[in-house]
DNA sequence: CGCGCCTTTGACGCAACCCTGACGCGTGGC
DNA sequence: GCCACGCGTCAGGGTTGCGTCAAAGGCGCG
Protein backbone atom coordinates (compact mmCIF):
# COMPACT_ATOMS: atom_id res chain seq x y z
CA UNK A 1 0.00 0.00 0.00
CA UNK A 2 2.91 2.12 -0.52
CA UNK A 3 1.82 4.36 -3.61
CA UNK A 4 -1.81 5.52 -4.25
CA UNK A 5 -3.61 3.59 -7.09
CA UNK A 6 -3.41 7.00 -9.68
CA UNK A 7 -1.28 8.06 -11.43
CA UNK A 8 0.48 10.79 -9.21
CA UNK A 9 4.29 10.29 -9.18
CA UNK A 10 4.60 9.20 -5.48
CA UNK A 11 7.38 10.84 -3.24
CA UNK A 12 9.67 7.97 -1.68
CA UNK A 13 9.23 8.04 1.96
CA UNK A 14 11.85 8.84 3.74
CA UNK A 15 12.88 7.11 6.78
CA UNK A 16 15.32 8.26 9.43
CA UNK A 17 16.74 5.34 11.74
CA UNK A 18 18.72 6.00 15.02
CA UNK A 19 20.31 3.18 16.50
CA UNK A 20 23.71 3.43 18.14
CA UNK A 21 24.14 -0.59 16.89
CA UNK A 22 25.89 -0.78 13.45
CA UNK A 23 24.32 -4.47 12.65
CA UNK A 24 20.41 -3.01 13.53
CA UNK A 25 21.47 -0.08 11.46
CA UNK A 26 23.01 -2.38 8.34
CA UNK A 27 19.66 -4.51 9.11
CA UNK A 28 17.09 -1.65 8.19
CA UNK A 29 18.87 0.32 5.85
CA UNK A 30 19.31 -2.88 4.00
CA UNK A 31 15.50 -3.53 4.24
CA UNK A 32 13.85 -0.44 3.80
CA UNK A 33 16.10 0.52 0.74
CA UNK A 34 14.77 -2.79 -1.32
CA UNK A 35 11.36 -1.84 -0.36
CA UNK A 36 12.34 1.82 -2.11
CA UNK A 37 12.82 4.08 1.31
CA UNK A 38 15.15 6.68 1.48
CA UNK A 39 16.94 6.20 4.31
CA UNK A 40 19.45 8.67 6.48
CA UNK A 41 20.50 7.02 9.43
CA UNK A 42 22.34 8.50 12.85
CA UNK A 43 24.26 6.98 16.00
CA UNK A 44 23.26 9.79 18.56
CA UNK A 45 20.78 11.83 19.42
CA UNK A 46 22.21 15.03 18.36
CA UNK A 47 22.76 13.60 14.97
CA UNK A 48 18.87 12.39 14.90
CA UNK A 49 17.69 15.61 15.92
CA UNK A 50 20.14 18.01 13.46
CA UNK A 51 19.16 15.18 10.76
CA UNK A 52 15.27 15.10 11.23
CA UNK A 53 15.74 19.04 10.89
CA UNK A 54 17.30 19.01 7.34
CA UNK A 55 15.77 16.51 5.93
CA UNK A 56 12.45 16.44 7.32
CA UNK A 57 11.87 12.24 7.45
CA UNK A 58 8.26 11.15 7.16
CA UNK A 59 8.95 8.55 9.77
CA UNK A 60 11.59 8.04 12.44
CA UNK A 61 12.32 4.69 13.61
CA UNK A 62 14.15 5.72 17.04
CA UNK A 63 16.53 3.26 19.79
CA UNK A 64 15.79 4.32 23.15
CA UNK A 65 19.53 3.58 23.91
CA UNK A 66 22.02 6.20 22.50
CA UNK A 67 25.10 6.71 23.79
CA UNK A 68 24.84 11.12 24.10
CA UNK A 69 21.62 11.39 25.31
CA UNK A 70 18.01 10.00 26.72
CA UNK A 71 15.64 8.48 24.00
CA UNK A 72 12.85 10.29 25.70
CA UNK A 73 14.27 13.27 25.11
CA UNK A 74 15.03 12.48 21.38
CA UNK A 75 11.28 12.23 21.22
CA UNK A 76 10.49 15.23 23.23
CA UNK A 77 13.21 16.88 21.31
CA UNK A 78 11.61 16.48 17.82
CA UNK A 79 7.98 16.98 19.33
CA UNK A 80 9.09 20.54 20.11
CA UNK A 81 8.16 20.98 16.29
CA UNK A 82 7.28 18.27 14.44
CA UNK A 83 4.35 15.49 14.76
CA UNK A 84 6.69 12.75 12.40
CA UNK A 85 5.50 9.71 13.18
CA UNK A 86 8.00 7.92 15.97
CA UNK A 87 8.51 4.05 15.98
CA UNK A 88 10.34 3.29 19.02
CA UNK A 89 13.01 0.65 19.18
CA UNK A 90 14.02 -0.74 22.79
CA UNK A 91 15.44 -4.12 24.32
CA UNK A 92 13.69 -3.23 27.81
CA UNK A 93 10.39 -4.71 28.23
CA UNK A 94 8.97 -3.14 31.40
CA UNK A 95 5.98 -1.53 30.79
CA UNK A 96 7.05 1.66 32.30
CA UNK A 97 9.59 2.58 29.78
CA UNK A 98 6.97 1.76 27.08
CA UNK A 99 4.44 4.14 28.79
CA UNK A 100 6.98 6.79 29.18
CA UNK A 101 8.26 6.76 25.58
CA UNK A 102 4.29 6.70 24.07
CA UNK A 103 3.30 9.33 26.33
CA UNK A 104 6.47 11.61 25.55
CA UNK A 105 5.03 11.52 22.30
CA UNK A 106 6.25 8.16 20.42
CA UNK A 107 3.47 6.50 17.85
CA UNK A 108 4.62 3.04 18.46
CA UNK A 109 6.89 0.64 20.79
CA UNK A 110 8.35 -2.60 19.50
CA UNK A 111 10.71 -4.40 21.71
CA UNK A 112 13.94 -6.24 20.66
CA UNK A 113 14.43 -8.45 19.46
CA UNK A 114 12.13 -7.54 16.76
CA UNK A 115 10.57 -9.55 13.74
CA UNK A 116 11.29 -7.68 10.55
CA UNK A 117 8.20 -8.14 8.97
CA UNK A 118 6.57 -6.59 11.75
CA UNK A 119 8.65 -3.83 12.05
CA UNK A 120 8.15 -2.87 8.70
CA UNK A 121 4.41 -3.68 9.09
CA UNK A 122 4.09 -1.09 11.72
CA UNK A 123 5.99 1.46 9.62
CA UNK A 124 3.82 1.32 7.13
CA UNK A 125 0.57 1.98 9.90
CA UNK A 126 2.55 4.51 11.48
CA UNK A 127 3.75 6.46 7.87
CA UNK A 128 -0.18 5.78 6.05
CA UNK A 129 -2.17 6.89 8.91
CA UNK A 130 0.03 10.28 9.01
CA UNK A 131 -0.23 10.63 5.11
CA UNK A 132 -3.68 12.76 5.02
CA UNK A 133 -2.95 14.75 8.16
CA UNK A 134 0.45 15.66 6.71
CA UNK A 135 -1.58 17.12 3.80
CA UNK A 136 -3.59 18.75 6.05
CA UNK A 137 -6.53 17.44 5.36
CA UNK A 138 -7.47 18.60 1.74
CA UNK A 139 -6.30 20.27 -1.63
CA UNK A 140 -3.20 19.06 -3.29
CA UNK A 141 -3.71 21.98 -5.83
CA UNK A 142 -4.01 25.38 -4.44
CA UNK A 143 -4.35 27.68 -7.02
CA UNK A 144 -4.77 31.99 -7.60
CA UNK A 145 -5.08 33.93 -10.06
CA UNK A 146 -1.50 33.92 -11.23
CA UNK A 147 -0.17 30.43 -10.08
CA UNK A 148 -0.41 26.98 -8.79
CA UNK A 149 0.62 25.04 -6.27
CA UNK A 150 0.33 21.14 -6.38
CA UNK A 151 1.86 20.01 -2.95
CA UNK A 152 1.71 16.76 -3.80
CA UNK A 153 4.25 16.71 -7.19
CA UNK A 154 5.96 19.93 -5.32
CA UNK A 155 5.41 21.76 -8.03
CA UNK A 156 4.68 25.55 -9.27
CA UNK A 157 3.32 26.26 -12.36
CA UNK A 158 2.51 30.04 -13.60
CA UNK A 159 1.60 31.00 -16.80
CA UNK A 160 1.39 27.73 -18.33
CA UNK A 161 5.10 27.07 -17.56
CA UNK A 162 6.89 25.35 -13.97
CA UNK A 163 8.48 27.50 -11.84
CA UNK A 164 11.60 26.85 -10.75
CA UNK A 165 12.34 26.77 -6.97
CA UNK A 166 15.00 26.03 -4.52
CA UNK A 167 14.62 23.45 -1.55
CA UNK A 168 14.16 26.56 0.94
CA UNK A 169 12.15 28.24 -1.38
CA UNK A 170 9.90 25.47 -1.79
CA UNK A 171 10.02 24.68 1.84
CA UNK A 172 8.98 28.10 2.72
CA UNK A 173 6.18 28.06 -0.11
CA UNK A 174 4.81 24.75 1.27
CA UNK A 175 4.69 26.31 5.02
CA UNK A 176 2.59 29.06 3.75
CA UNK A 177 0.00 27.32 1.60
CA UNK A 178 -0.86 25.06 4.00
CA UNK A 179 -2.05 27.60 6.11
CA UNK A 180 -3.79 29.51 3.69
CA UNK A 181 -5.01 32.38 5.03
CA UNK A 182 -3.60 31.93 8.68
CA UNK A 183 -1.04 33.92 9.73
CA UNK A 184 2.24 31.67 10.34
CA UNK A 185 4.47 33.63 12.98
CA UNK A 186 8.09 34.15 11.81
CA UNK A 187 9.09 32.09 14.46
CA UNK A 188 6.77 28.96 13.35
CA UNK A 189 8.32 29.60 9.69
CA UNK A 190 11.70 30.07 10.99
CA UNK A 191 11.65 26.21 13.02
CA UNK A 192 9.53 24.47 10.18
CA UNK A 193 12.13 25.32 7.49
CA UNK A 194 15.62 25.76 8.59
CA UNK A 195 14.89 23.64 11.83
CA UNK A 196 14.35 23.79 15.88
CA UNK A 197 17.32 25.86 16.72
CA UNK A 198 16.49 29.09 14.46
CA UNK A 199 14.14 31.20 15.49
CA UNK A 200 15.21 34.50 15.38
CA UNK A 201 17.14 34.81 12.13
CA UNK A 202 14.29 36.96 10.88
CA UNK A 203 16.76 38.22 7.89
CA UNK A 204 16.55 34.79 6.71
CA UNK A 205 12.95 35.20 5.74
CA UNK A 206 13.20 38.13 4.56
CA UNK A 207 15.78 37.20 1.33
CA UNK A 208 13.84 34.29 1.00
CA UNK A 209 10.13 36.11 0.97
CA UNK A 210 11.46 38.47 -1.20
CA UNK A 211 12.51 35.76 -3.74
CA UNK A 212 9.14 33.84 -3.71
CA UNK A 213 8.00 37.23 -4.23
CA UNK A 214 10.03 38.14 -7.52
CA UNK A 215 8.97 34.61 -8.76
CA UNK A 216 5.66 34.45 -7.96
CA UNK A 217 3.88 37.76 -7.31
CA UNK A 218 2.54 39.60 -10.41
CA UNK A 219 4.31 43.04 -8.62
CA UNK A 220 6.78 42.14 -6.07
CA UNK A 221 6.70 45.31 -4.85
CA UNK A 222 2.94 44.92 -3.83
CA UNK A 223 2.37 41.72 -2.97
CA UNK A 224 -1.27 40.44 -3.12
CA UNK A 225 -0.74 36.64 -2.40
CA UNK A 226 2.68 36.81 0.28
CA UNK A 227 1.22 39.73 2.90
CA UNK A 228 3.40 40.54 5.70
CA UNK A 229 2.13 41.24 8.97
CA UNK A 230 4.79 43.44 10.82
CA UNK A 231 6.43 41.94 13.91
CA UNK A 232 4.20 38.75 13.67
CA UNK A 233 4.36 36.71 10.40
CA UNK A 234 3.43 36.17 7.29
CA UNK A 235 0.60 34.90 5.40
CA UNK A 236 -0.68 33.53 2.57
CA UNK A 237 -3.75 34.36 0.49
CA UNK A 238 -5.23 33.04 -2.09
CA UNK B 1 2.17 22.17 18.41
CA UNK B 2 0.61 24.77 20.87
CA UNK B 3 -2.82 24.23 21.59
CA UNK B 4 -4.29 27.01 22.90
CA UNK B 5 -5.09 26.40 26.84
CA UNK B 6 -8.52 28.38 26.72
CA UNK B 7 -11.19 26.95 28.63
CA UNK B 8 -12.88 25.24 25.74
CA UNK B 9 -14.66 22.62 27.62
CA UNK B 10 -13.02 18.99 26.35
CA UNK B 11 -15.77 16.49 24.99
CA UNK B 12 -15.09 13.12 26.42
CA UNK B 13 -13.24 10.38 24.36
CA UNK B 14 -15.32 7.54 23.42
CA UNK B 15 -13.35 4.04 23.38
CA UNK B 16 -15.66 1.06 21.73
CA UNK B 17 -14.43 -2.16 22.83
CA UNK B 18 -14.76 -5.43 20.60
CA UNK B 19 -14.36 -8.53 22.68
CA UNK B 20 -16.03 -11.34 23.30
CA UNK B 21 -14.53 -12.49 26.70
CA UNK B 22 -16.54 -11.28 29.56
CA UNK B 23 -13.53 -10.60 32.06
CA UNK B 24 -11.40 -8.93 29.78
CA UNK B 25 -14.32 -6.68 28.18
CA UNK B 26 -15.37 -6.15 32.51
CA UNK B 27 -11.71 -5.14 33.03
CA UNK B 28 -11.31 -2.74 30.10
CA UNK B 29 -14.39 -0.66 30.89
CA UNK B 30 -13.71 -0.45 34.75
CA UNK B 31 -10.12 1.17 34.05
CA UNK B 32 -11.46 3.11 31.05
CA UNK B 33 -14.61 4.58 33.15
CA UNK B 34 -12.11 5.49 35.38
CA UNK B 35 -9.94 7.47 33.57
CA UNK B 36 -13.13 9.23 32.26
CA UNK B 37 -13.49 7.98 28.59
CA UNK B 38 -17.21 6.92 27.57
CA UNK B 39 -17.25 3.20 26.63
CA UNK B 40 -18.87 1.44 24.39
CA UNK B 41 -18.91 -2.57 24.54
CA UNK B 42 -19.78 -4.80 21.53
CA UNK B 43 -19.01 -8.62 22.17
CA UNK B 44 -18.96 -9.74 18.14
CA UNK B 45 -18.65 -8.26 14.85
CA UNK B 46 -21.68 -7.38 13.77
CA UNK B 47 -22.77 -5.58 16.91
CA UNK B 48 -19.06 -3.68 16.52
CA UNK B 49 -19.89 -2.47 13.09
CA UNK B 50 -23.46 -1.32 13.70
CA UNK B 51 -22.33 0.75 17.20
CA UNK B 52 -19.17 2.31 15.68
CA UNK B 53 -21.87 3.73 12.65
CA UNK B 54 -24.41 4.81 15.63
CA UNK B 55 -21.53 6.30 17.91
CA UNK B 56 -18.80 6.98 16.03
CA UNK B 57 -16.14 6.16 18.70
CA UNK B 58 -12.64 8.16 18.57
CA UNK B 59 -10.81 5.19 19.32
CA UNK B 60 -11.56 1.32 18.96
CA UNK B 61 -10.12 -1.68 21.11
CA UNK B 62 -10.75 -4.92 18.94
CA UNK B 63 -9.86 -8.22 19.83
CA UNK B 64 -8.82 -10.14 16.50
CA UNK B 65 -11.21 -13.82 18.02
CA UNK B 66 -14.74 -12.98 17.64
CA UNK B 67 -17.16 -15.48 17.28
CA UNK B 68 -19.36 -14.58 14.07
CA UNK B 69 -16.81 -13.09 12.11
CA UNK B 70 -12.55 -12.70 11.17
CA UNK B 71 -11.31 -9.89 13.27
CA UNK B 72 -9.59 -8.71 10.23
CA UNK B 73 -12.66 -8.10 8.45
CA UNK B 74 -14.09 -6.00 10.97
CA UNK B 75 -10.91 -3.69 10.67
CA UNK B 76 -11.95 -3.81 6.61
CA UNK B 77 -15.62 -3.02 7.81
CA UNK B 78 -14.34 0.02 9.57
CA UNK B 79 -12.16 0.85 6.91
CA UNK B 80 -14.54 1.57 4.51
CA UNK B 81 -15.72 4.79 6.00
CA UNK B 82 -13.88 5.83 8.52
CA UNK B 83 -10.28 6.43 9.60
CA UNK B 84 -10.57 6.08 13.70
CA UNK B 85 -7.62 4.62 15.41
CA UNK B 86 -7.78 0.77 16.03
CA UNK B 87 -5.75 -1.06 18.41
CA UNK B 88 -5.95 -4.78 17.77
CA UNK B 89 -5.67 -7.09 20.94
CA UNK B 90 -5.23 -10.84 19.87
CA UNK B 91 -3.40 -13.36 21.26
CA UNK B 92 -1.71 -14.93 18.50
CA UNK B 93 1.89 -14.24 18.72
CA UNK B 94 2.49 -14.66 15.38
CA UNK B 95 4.23 -12.31 12.83
CA UNK B 96 2.25 -12.86 10.15
CA UNK B 97 -1.29 -11.97 11.78
CA UNK B 98 -0.11 -8.63 12.95
CA UNK B 99 1.48 -7.63 9.45
CA UNK B 100 -2.53 -8.34 8.19
CA UNK B 101 -4.25 -6.57 10.71
CA UNK B 102 -2.00 -3.68 10.44
CA UNK B 103 -2.02 -4.10 6.51
CA UNK B 104 -5.91 -4.08 6.98
CA UNK B 105 -5.24 -1.07 8.35
CA UNK B 106 -5.01 -1.23 12.27
CA UNK B 107 -2.88 1.47 14.33
CA UNK B 108 -1.41 -0.75 16.48
CA UNK B 109 -1.62 -4.55 17.65
CA UNK B 110 -0.93 -5.44 21.66
CA UNK B 111 -0.93 -9.77 22.34
CA UNK B 112 -2.23 -10.50 25.24
CA UNK B 113 -1.90 -11.16 28.04
CA UNK B 114 -1.47 -7.40 27.88
CA UNK B 115 -0.07 -4.89 30.66
CA UNK B 116 -2.96 -2.18 31.51
CA UNK B 117 -0.36 0.66 31.72
CA UNK B 118 0.99 -0.05 28.52
CA UNK B 119 -2.19 -0.63 26.38
CA UNK B 120 -3.59 3.02 28.09
CA UNK B 121 -0.38 4.35 27.29
CA UNK B 122 -0.89 3.06 23.61
CA UNK B 123 -4.37 4.22 23.31
CA UNK B 124 -3.49 7.64 24.45
CA UNK B 125 -1.05 7.95 21.49
CA UNK B 126 -3.59 6.89 19.30
CA UNK B 127 -6.33 9.53 20.36
CA UNK B 128 -3.42 12.09 20.16
CA UNK B 129 -1.92 11.59 17.01
CA UNK B 130 -5.97 11.24 15.61
CA UNK B 131 -7.10 14.68 17.52
CA UNK B 132 -6.58 17.52 15.17
CA UNK B 133 -6.98 15.53 11.75
CA UNK B 134 -10.01 14.00 12.81
CA UNK B 135 -12.44 17.50 13.86
CA UNK B 136 -9.96 19.55 15.99
CA UNK B 137 -8.49 22.57 14.10
CA UNK B 138 -11.63 24.34 14.23
CA UNK B 139 -12.05 28.08 12.98
CA UNK B 140 -12.09 30.28 16.38
CA UNK B 141 -14.49 32.76 15.21
CA UNK B 142 -16.13 35.29 17.49
CA UNK B 143 -18.49 37.18 15.47
CA UNK B 144 -20.32 40.44 16.48
CA UNK B 145 -22.78 42.47 14.52
CA UNK B 146 -20.26 44.92 12.92
CA UNK B 147 -17.12 42.81 12.41
CA UNK B 148 -15.48 39.41 12.61
CA UNK B 149 -12.44 38.29 15.07
CA UNK B 150 -10.88 34.90 13.55
CA UNK B 151 -8.11 33.95 16.86
CA UNK B 152 -6.66 30.83 14.73
CA UNK B 153 -5.89 32.83 11.59
CA UNK B 154 -5.37 36.26 13.56
CA UNK B 155 -7.69 38.11 11.68
CA UNK B 156 -10.31 40.68 11.89
CA UNK B 157 -12.75 41.16 8.56
CA UNK B 158 -15.23 44.16 9.06
CA UNK B 159 -17.55 44.75 5.80
CA UNK B 160 -15.97 42.00 3.87
CA UNK B 161 -12.37 43.94 4.23
CA UNK B 162 -9.75 42.62 6.20
CA UNK B 163 -8.47 44.91 8.91
CA UNK B 164 -4.94 45.65 9.66
CA UNK B 165 -3.47 45.47 13.10
CA UNK B 166 -0.56 46.50 14.53
CA UNK B 167 1.16 43.51 17.29
CA UNK B 168 0.11 45.14 20.17
CA UNK B 169 -3.16 45.73 18.81
CA UNK B 170 -3.70 42.38 17.96
CA UNK B 171 -2.54 41.23 21.42
CA UNK B 172 -4.70 43.31 23.31
CA UNK B 173 -7.67 42.75 21.28
CA UNK B 174 -6.78 38.80 21.45
CA UNK B 175 -6.60 38.95 25.27
CA UNK B 176 -10.14 40.77 25.40
CA UNK B 177 -11.69 38.95 22.98
CA UNK B 178 -10.53 35.70 24.71
CA UNK B 179 -12.63 37.07 27.80
CA UNK B 180 -15.76 38.18 26.29
CA UNK B 181 -18.55 39.68 28.29
CA UNK B 182 -15.82 39.54 30.96
CA UNK B 183 -14.40 42.42 32.59
CA UNK B 184 -10.39 42.26 32.35
CA UNK B 185 -8.81 44.88 34.90
CA UNK B 186 -5.89 47.37 33.74
CA UNK B 187 -3.15 45.59 35.51
CA UNK B 188 -4.10 42.04 34.29
CA UNK B 189 -4.07 43.84 30.04
CA UNK B 190 -0.92 45.83 30.82
CA UNK B 191 0.75 42.45 31.96
CA UNK B 192 -0.77 40.30 29.21
CA UNK B 193 -0.04 42.54 26.75
CA UNK B 194 3.15 44.45 27.86
CA UNK B 195 4.68 41.99 30.46
CA UNK B 196 4.79 41.26 33.68
CA UNK B 197 6.82 44.54 34.69
CA UNK B 198 3.77 46.67 34.17
CA UNK B 199 0.92 47.35 35.46
CA UNK B 200 0.28 50.76 36.10
CA UNK B 201 0.84 52.58 33.06
CA UNK B 202 -2.66 53.04 31.82
CA UNK B 203 -1.84 55.55 29.43
CA UNK B 204 -1.04 52.63 27.23
CA UNK B 205 -4.25 51.21 27.37
CA UNK B 206 -5.91 54.58 26.74
CA UNK B 207 -3.95 54.89 23.26
CA UNK B 208 -4.32 51.24 21.92
CA UNK B 209 -8.25 51.05 23.02
CA UNK B 210 -8.49 54.29 20.97
CA UNK B 211 -6.84 52.88 18.17
CA UNK B 212 -8.79 49.62 18.44
CA UNK B 213 -12.02 51.45 18.21
CA UNK B 214 -11.14 53.96 15.98
CA UNK B 215 -10.48 50.68 13.66
CA UNK B 216 -13.68 48.19 14.58
CA UNK B 217 -16.12 50.32 16.20
CA UNK B 218 -18.62 51.89 14.04
CA UNK B 219 -18.77 55.04 16.12
CA UNK B 220 -15.70 55.63 17.89
CA UNK B 221 -16.64 57.69 20.59
CA UNK B 222 -19.65 55.57 21.98
CA UNK B 223 -18.02 52.53 21.55
CA UNK B 224 -20.49 49.41 22.05
CA UNK B 225 -18.12 46.57 21.97
CA UNK B 226 -15.15 47.78 23.68
CA UNK B 227 -16.11 49.07 26.80
CA UNK B 228 -14.70 51.31 29.31
CA UNK B 229 -15.90 50.30 33.17
CA UNK B 230 -13.64 53.52 35.08
CA UNK B 231 -11.30 52.93 37.43
CA UNK B 232 -11.39 49.02 36.92
CA UNK B 233 -10.63 47.67 33.08
CA UNK B 234 -12.27 46.85 29.95
CA UNK B 235 -14.81 44.61 28.58
CA UNK B 236 -15.67 43.24 25.22
CA UNK B 237 -19.13 42.67 24.48
CA UNK B 238 -20.17 41.13 21.09
C1' DC C 1 40.31 21.69 -10.17
C1' DG C 2 37.00 24.97 -11.64
C1' DC C 3 32.33 26.18 -12.23
C1' DG C 4 27.56 27.27 -10.97
C1' DC C 5 23.82 27.30 -7.88
C1' DC C 6 22.12 27.85 -3.38
C1' DT C 7 22.54 29.70 1.11
C1' DT C 8 24.18 32.92 4.35
C1' DT C 9 25.57 37.43 5.80
C1' DG C 10 26.03 42.50 5.98
C1' DA C 11 24.71 47.32 4.89
C1' DC C 12 21.43 50.83 3.84
C1' DG C 13 17.02 53.50 3.19
C1' DC C 14 12.44 53.82 4.33
C1' DA C 15 8.13 53.07 6.37
C1' DA C 16 5.59 51.71 10.35
C1' DC C 17 5.13 51.11 15.02
C1' DC C 18 5.54 52.32 19.92
C1' DC C 19 6.15 55.54 23.38
C1' DT C 20 5.51 60.11 25.29
C1' DG C 21 3.67 64.47 26.65
C1' DA C 22 0.04 67.89 26.36
C1' DC C 23 -4.64 69.18 26.27
C1' DG C 24 -9.81 68.90 26.76
C1' DC C 25 -13.68 66.86 28.78
C1' DG C 26 -16.69 64.74 32.11
C1' DT C 27 -17.48 63.05 36.82
C1' DG C 28 -17.38 62.93 41.72
C1' DG C 29 -15.73 64.88 46.15
C1' DC C 30 -14.90 68.67 49.17
C1' DG D 1 -18.55 76.17 42.75
C1' DC D 2 -13.97 74.66 42.58
C1' DC D 3 -10.67 71.10 42.29
C1' DA D 4 -8.78 66.49 41.51
C1' DC D 5 -8.81 62.54 38.94
C1' DG D 6 -9.45 59.45 35.19
C1' DC D 7 -10.31 58.92 30.43
C1' DG D 8 -10.14 60.10 25.38
C1' DT D 9 -7.66 62.43 21.74
C1' DC D 10 -3.89 64.13 19.07
C1' DA D 11 0.71 64.89 17.21
C1' DG D 12 5.69 64.44 17.28
C1' DG D 13 10.17 61.78 17.74
C1' DG D 14 12.98 57.78 18.69
C1' DT D 15 13.34 53.11 17.48
C1' DT D 16 12.40 48.97 15.37
C1' DG D 17 11.38 46.07 11.55
C1' DC D 18 11.08 45.24 6.66
C1' DG D 19 12.56 45.25 1.74
C1' DT D 20 16.37 45.45 -1.25
C1' DC D 21 20.80 44.80 -3.11
C1' DA D 22 25.31 42.87 -3.31
C1' DA D 23 28.90 39.93 -2.12
C1' DA D 24 31.03 36.12 0.26
C1' DG D 25 30.86 31.19 1.67
C1' DG D 26 29.56 26.07 0.78
C1' DC D 27 28.42 22.34 -1.71
C1' DG D 28 27.87 19.23 -5.43
C1' DC D 29 28.95 18.23 -10.20
C1' DG D 30 31.35 17.91 -14.21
Amino acid sequence: MLSAADGTPQAPTRVLVIDDEPQIVRALVINLKARKYEVDAAHDGATALRLAAARHPDVVVLDLGLPDMDGVEVIRGLRGWTRVPILVLSARHSSDEKVEALDAGADDYVTKPFGMDELLARLRAAVRRAEPAGGGEGEVLVETDEFTVDLAAKKVNRAGKDVRLTPTEWHLLEVLVRNTGRLVSQKQLLQEVWGPSYGTETNYLRVYMAQLRRKLEADPSHPRHFVTEPGMGYRFER
